[in-house]
Formats: C-alpha cells, sequence, structure tokens
DNA sequence: AGCTCGACCTGCACGC
DNA sequence: TGCGTGCAGGTCGAGC
C-alpha cells in the first residue's frame, strides 16, 4: 500500500482515534511481522497512554508516557482498521465490532489494540513486509532503521540544490535514484513514475544528467517541485477520502486516486496533445511507467 | 562506494 | 474447477 501519503493518512487516523488514549489491551498474535517482536513488545505497551503520532519517511511513531516510540511500518500490504465500539446501546458492557465480523477474513489480524473508550484497532498485514518496535523515544529517530534516511520531501531541506548534489555524477537512472530513501525519504514505485511524468523527465536517464555543472538546472526545479505536489495532492485526496471512508469501514490507508501513468500501461498519454501511450518497462525489478514521448 | 538483484510473504488476476 | 505463472504500493543485505 504505502507511500508517503498514504502513511501520512494513515498517521493522522491514527491520532484521530488513538492519541490520548490508555491501551487497555494489547493482543499480538504472532512472533513478528518483517522481524520478530521484540520480547517485552506488550509490556512495554499494556497500559501505556499514546500521545503522539509522527511520521518520518514511511514510518510511524507512536510516542507513549512512558517515553518510548513503537515504531511501525507498513510493508506493502499493512493495514489499520480502527473499529469504533458500538456499544454499550445494547448492554452496558457489551461492545460490539460487527464491522470486522462483516469484513470477514480475521487471518492477517496480527496485533489488536483495545482503547480505554472502547476502540479497537487491528493491524493486518497479509504479507507481513511491515514491522513493529519499541525503542526508548530519546533515540527513536536514530533507530537502525531511521537512520541514514534522507530529507523529507515536503520539509525544508528538500531544495533543488540538495537534490542537485546528491544526483551530482549519480548514473543510476532517475526512477532508481528517486526510490533510494537515504537520498529522499518517502517516495515509492507509484509516485516516483507520477513525480517524472508530470516532470517531462525519462525514468532510464542517469540521475547526474540532469544536473549543471553549477548545480541545480530548471529540470531539478522542476522535479523537487513537482515531488512536492504529487504528494500534497495525494495527501489531500487521502484526507479527504479519510473522513467519509473511515466512517464506512473504518480502513485506512487505501484511497481513490487517479494516476496519470501509473498501471496504465497501454492507455493514452494523458498530457493533452500528446499522442503517445503510456508504456510499462522493468526498472531493478520494478515496473516503472511512462510516455516515451514526452518524457526526454 | 555504487548499483543490481534475490529474498522475505500472501493473494489475486490471468491463461490454459 | 484447478493449476501454473507473474505481478503487487517495500527494503534489507549479499554479491558483483
Amino acid at each position: 500500500m504505502p507511500e508517503l501519503p498514504e502513511v501520512e493518512t494513515v498517521r493522522r487516523g491514527l491520532a484521530q482515534a488513538m492519541a490520548g488514549q490508555r491501551i487497555v489491551g494489547l493482543e499480538v498474535r504472532r512472533d513478528g511481522l518483517r522481524f520478530p517482536f521484540p520480547a517485552d513488545f506488550r509490556q512495554r505497551l499494556q497500559g501505556a497512554t499514546l500521545e503522539r503520532f509522527e511520521r518520518r519517511a514511511k514510518y510511524i511513531l507512536a510516542y507513549t508516557d512512558r517515553r518510548d516510540a513503537l515504531l511501525i511500518h507498513l510493508g506493502m500490504s499493512g493495514r489499520f482498521t480502527i473499529l469504533p465500539p458500538t456499544g454499550p446501546a445494547e448492554g452496558p458492557t457489551t461492545f460490539y465490532y460487527n464491522q470486522a465480523q462483516a469484513q470477514g477474513s480475521g487471518a492477517h489480524d496480527h496485533v489488536v489494540f483495545d482503547l480505554e473508550d472502547g476502540t479497537r484497532v487491528i493491524y493486518s498485514d497479509p504479507r507481513r513486509f511491515g514491522l513493529m518496535d519499541i525503542t526508548p523515544a530519546e533515540q527513536a529517530r536514530e533507530h537502525r532503521l531511521l537512520r541514514g534516511i534522507g530529507v523529507e520531501p515536503l520539509g525544508d531541506d528538500f531544495t533543488p540544490s540538495y537534490l542537485a548534489e546528491r544526483f551530482r555524477d549519480k548514473k543510476a537512472p532517475l526512477k532508481a535514484a528517486l526510490l533510494d530513501q537515504r537520498i529522499v525519504a518517502g517516495l515509492g514505485n507509484i509516485y516516483v513514475c507520477e513525480a517524472l511524468f508530470r516532470s517531462g523527465l525519462s525514468p532510464e536517464r542517469a540521475a547526474g544528467s540532469i544536473v549543471r555543472s553549477k548545480g541545480a538546472s530548471p529540470q531539478v526545479r522542476a522535479l523537487v517541485a513537482n515531488i512536492r505536489t504529487v504528494l500534497e495532492d495525494a495527501i489531500a485526496a487521502g484526507g479527504s477520502t479519510l473522513r467519509d471512508y473511515a466512517q464506512v469501514n473504518g480502513e485506512l490507508g487505501y484511497f481513490q486516486h487517479r494516476f496519470d501513468v501509473y498501471d496504465r500501461e497501454g492507455k493514452p498519454c494523458p498530457r493533452p496533445g500528446c499522442k503517445g501511450a503510456v508504456e510499462r518497462i522493468v526498472q531493478s525489478g520494478r515496473s516503472t511507467f511512462f510516455c516515451r514521448t514526452c518524457q526526454k
């Protein structure tokens, strides 16, 4: 699922449902996801109050009143489902989580949080590429998985001169360079394709080739601007969808979004006046979608 | 040092 | 219907 905009949408949804609340029950149904859960994982979270939710790259950091941070990555297929209490309409202490039953499955529900107000939050992840870890809050941003990650593309440090510096002399194709989390944090396969399309840049082109000897070229500037807007647009779409969608079935993360090129192989190029078609190629083992006519 | 690729998992869409 | 194949929004670490 998740690239930066989806993770940000999930972060906001979790904060809305969980911040300020105590975890009164925590069920951990397997040994781990991508990595084993720490031995004291459950003990450190059970009874703790969740204070605030941050995002770094595609990671979510949930800080507790015990000076811990719960580190979460959704991998490819991680999802959170929020089930508001539907009781106690039918009884003083009974809460019905019938939405979960309506959705069936549950086979991949790995971690279940029960909060003091009766909300239940379920993490499910069929492929189990996601991860959760618990770490002291002060060191959370220096966690081994976060150390070395590049700048936030929506932050002040993501500038044309930064990108030019990191791309200079780089022979890897633009596609691979933008997927490299050590350079820019949070881009994934979809938004790299989309940002390159908006910029009119070929994903096959060497990253260093858009850098002028002096520094940031117009192409670098355009790419930086387009990366920002493609992410902001997606967050806006997720945010607007979040309200309705989360009310319908409690799920956070996926939302309806139109892409210009991603997963549109063979379709006409959406650029007005362009006669080209969207092409699919494979770069470092992953699909790239682009229009050869307008992306140079 | 920089880059590519396999590995980690399950589910789903497709063609035969 | 069943089976094999290829594909999926990520990323770590081995190996060139």
